[in-house]
DNA sequence: GCTAATGATTCCGA
DNA sequence: TCGGAATCATTAGC
């Protein structure tokens, strides 16, 4: 199937136009001449100019519009909107289907979630954290809101166009298709940056928040309390092992990452400051001796029951003659020795 | 505002 | 990978 066009510098003449049963042969000067106006228009831009309004209301005249019109959506058809779609255009974006469930997940997409940055952060933290999230979400949502009206005024104003061009060109449906689905992609490629950004001011808006050493709080007085009691009592071998990690990060509601640096600070802090920190060791080792003395049998028992913690402790007391003994008396000159341990610390008597 | 205390991080060595 | 040491950054007390 072939159309020929008639040279403008030969004056054209005998071309034959055979392509489907159903379309006329056109031969005649009448069909030369529509030939030569949609030449003619094709070059011409697409205001209203005199020329173009004459050659519509031509073409709107002509009898063999229609049936070249077949012809020509015929071969595009076949032609330019046969073009498989890429496997990309296909396939769903992976890094899209990424920046999705993070917004989804983040509340920012989706119904929204009161989302927390971190759970010891304190209530006006979590208020200040929600009220940011909430404004990035409202940016995302409007401007979200201005894309998609964007996308959808460009859209009718290209299909307007088009249907007005397809009084003068041959426009087939699959082809106003392809534009819109054109249209759509641009559209979402910038919808993607805006995700992309959106994500980028979630992840900054989190970091800030989890930022420890910008939002550095003291741990409560209860968990320190826990932490030197455990310290001093294991003054001989201060270094818990990972399930006694477990259990005071459980006990002081802190993770065991804060417990192993505070155990770690706790030894060299102590370690460079051996009086004041002989008074401290002497103040909580004369705390249990008091306890001890005053709690009898069923009050340790009950005690230990609901705290397996303490439970255990006791009777490391005792054995630990090291460092200290039941009345609160002190042997300094063994427990600055902890750091023989180092790197081999015996295993932890915790439980 | 200054300073000590304190929790976290980083670097390094074993 | 863990712990020591140095350091940073923030908090709390004055």
């Amino acid at each position: 199937m072939s159309l020929e066009y008639p040279s403008s510098s030969t004056g054209g003449g005998g071309t034959h136009l055979t392509p489907m049963n159903q379309v006329p042969v056109a031969s005649d000067e009448s069909f030369q001449l529509l030939i030569q106006q949609l030449r003619a228009i094709t070059e011409e831009t697409l205001d209203d100019s005199t020329q173009v309004k004459n050659v519509k209301n031509a073409l709107s005249k002509s009898r063999l519009r229609q049936p070249l019109f077949t012809v020509l959506g015929e071969i595009k058809s076949r032609t330019v909107l046969s073009v498989a779609p890429t496997h990309e255009e296909k396939e769903e974006d992976p890094q899209q289907k990424r920046l999705d469930n993070m917004l989804l997940a983040e509340g920012v997409d989706g119904p929204e979630k009161c989302g927390t940055v971190a759970p010891d952060a304190s209530g006006s933290d979590q208020a200040d954290y929600r009220k940011r999230l909430s404004d990035i979400r409202k940016t995302y949502h409007d401007e979200m809101i201005k894309y998609n009206d964007s996308c959808d005024q460009f859209t009718n104003h290209v299909k307007n166009l088009l249907r007005d061009q397809a009084s003068v060109r041959p426009i087939v449906k699959p082809e106003m298709d392809k534009m819109i689905s054109i249209i759509e992609k641009k559209f979402s490629q910038i919808q993607m940056q805006l995700k992309q950004s959106t994500c980028e001011n979630v992840m900054v808006l989190r970091s800030r928040f989890l930022d420890a050493r910008r939002k550095r709080r003291n741990f409560s007085k209860q968990a320190t309390e826990i932490l030197n009691e455990y310290f001093y009592s294991h003054l001989a071998n201060p270094y818990p092992s990972e399930e006694a990690k477990e259990e005071l990060a459980r006990q002081c509601q802190i993770t065991v990452s804060q417990v192993s640096n505070w155990f770690g600070n706790k030894r060299i802090r102590y370690k460079k400051n051996i009086a004041k920190a002989q008074e401290e060791a002497n103040m909580y080792a004369a705390k249990k001796a008091h306890a001890a003395t005053f709690n009898n049998y069923t009050m340790q028992a009950t005690a230990a029951a609901l705290n397996p913690y303490s439970m255990l402790q006791a009777p490391d007391l005792h054995h630990m003659g090291a460092g200290f003994d039941l009345t609160g008396g002190y042997a300094p000159h063994l427990v600055s020795n902890f750091d023989v341990y180092k790197h081999s610390p015996p295993s932890n008597n915790y439980g």
